[in-house]
DNA sequence: CGGAATCCCCGTCGATACTG
DNA sequence: CAGTATCGACGGGGATTCCG
């Protein structure tokens, strides 16, 4: 997905896309479906989405509790624990966003048919 | 949003991703709230987005086409007329965004209240 | 264990100009 | 009118390394 600037006073004004840009990225997604199921640790988020670096997982979690969609509980044992929880906005925002997701299960396959049917079209001089 | 290589065998195991990284873009959300209200000359939605480049709005009109969720009428007139209209699958996609839209709308205040409380995590050592 | 810091690649988007 | 072509930059995100 491409650079580009974001610009904030664009976003200060659009209330869709400054929430919905969260969704735009690779990870935020899985991370929430994964969060549906209840409170869980960082590493028990990681075993779960698999391909997910340390790193970006990090960044995806704190984007969510930044918005106060997440809450984070660190137990300051040894070794250290932290676990995620959907908040109350949090879990309502994923109701929306698992109809969508539902959605695309359902009709993944009328999507990738339309894709594998079409054909570019010739500019407009349709021969 | 960042390149990288979004894995073409990752996408073919997962509907979600699949579907749902078209929403990631700048344009798609802006562009299917504008086709909502009916059928739309390729201007008419340029005038509505405003901010649009022709570019941005020539490739967000083909991936939304290429997915089977906006139909493409030519009328090969002079000048060339071009028509986009949902398909029924694009309008029952819309509706899962739409349901989106306005949760982002609703809770847009809660969210920025949130992003303002936040403040970073120093690490773990709470001091 | 749960991150943070650094390095760097490369896809996306925006601006501009051109065409049937 | 409805696009396409080319270019460059931005910044997401992967890999790796290190830390409390």
């Amino acid at each position: 997905m491409g650079g580009q600037k974001k610009n904030p006073e664009l976003q200060k004004a659009c209330p869709v896309r400054d929430v919905l840009d969260r969704l735009g990225d690779r990870w935020t997604v899985l991370v929430m479906s994964e969060l549906q199921s209840g409170t869980l640790r960082f590493s028990e988020i990681r075993k779960r989405v698999m391909d997910i670096s340390p790193r970006m997982l990090a960044q995806t979690l704190r984007n969510l509790e930044q918005d106060g969609l997440v809450k984070r509980d660190v137990y300051p044992t040894v070794p250290p624990k932290v676990e995620y929880t959907f908040t109350s906005l949090g879990e309502s925002f994923y109701e929306r966003v698992k109809a969508m997701i539902d959605w695309a299960a359902d009709n993944h396959d009328a999507v990738r048919a339309a894709r594998e049917r079409y054909v570019a079209p010739e500019a407009h001089h349709a021969k």
